[in-house]
DNA sequence: AAAAGGACGCTCTTTAAAAGCATTGAGCCA
DNA sequence: TGGCTCAATGCTTTTAAAGAGCGTCCTTTT
């Protein structure tokens, strides 16, 4: 993940975009939302207008580069697209974001639509709920 | 679900709040936005103001009596709380939401959770996609 | 190196949702 | 049943996330 996607996006690379994709990619959590990545931005000599992070976080959205969720609390969080498809566990107190990936389930997602004559395209899939102490 | 339901849930029944329940039930889309509720209501003479419909169904859902869904396209959709938990198919082009439950997945999610220390308190299940000409 | 069009930053706007406040009305009790 | 109290309503204003408009700047391409 680097300048060459942003280039075969069909994007400029600019100083910006390089920044975002650096903070999604290094940030320790790996879920941020766009206010998220504007402050961390903040510090950075040379900061990224709040619009300008939404705007490119929408292009890279479009383009394929991150996948935008939509958990409860209003704010939507961002992440890199590994090619990976998972799905979220958000706990509740903490704000902790876990991903994991079950055949099972995904298998009977399909077998489901295919039962209502519905071709998906997309799913989301998301536990609320809280991690033990020790975990959190 | 009738005036009972809102005094037990210890608020005043007033006529828009007995509306609000019935549009909920009657409506033909099982699933409406506050917007939607507000349209629905209308044509009615003595119409319902939109903040009240908000104030409503926000009460509705702490009371248990309906339950919000944050799906993709910005505003929250809401539908009455039978008890029975189900997941969701949403149709991208037509905006039809068929409901669904299964058993298997539903035990794997308490078996995910499990695994991660995770206490489990809800989650969501949505798929999208479009259903075939026939069904929509 | 220069031209051309996209990108940036600033500000203003939009939209869903809720808050504030004065008025109205539900519900309880004598 | 009539009045009293506090919650509920309606209207307006506010908030917050997200995006639009526009003039200037900077990538990119030749």
């Amino acid at each position: 993940m680097n300048s060459k996607d942003i280039k075969q996006a069909g994007l400029k690379v600019t100083l910006p975009r390089t920044k975002i994709l650096k903070i999604l990619e290094t940030a320790s959590a790996h879920h941020l939302s766009a206010e998220e990545v504007y402050r961390a931005l903040l510090d950075d000599e040379g900061a990224i207008a709040l619009a300008t992070v939404y705007r490119v976080l929408t292009q890279f959205e479009t383009a394929g580069l991150v996948i935008r969720h939509n958990f409860e609390g209003g704010q939507a969080v961002f992440e890199l697209d590994d090619g990976k498809h998972h799905d979220h566990m958000v706990c509740l107190r903490t704000g902790k974001i876990v991903e994991f990936h079950d055949e099972i389930i995904e298998q009977r997602q399909r077998d489901i639509a295919k039962q209502h004559g519905f071709t998906l395209s997309d799913h989301a899939l998301i536990l609320y709920g809280e991690f033990d102490e020790t975990n959190s």
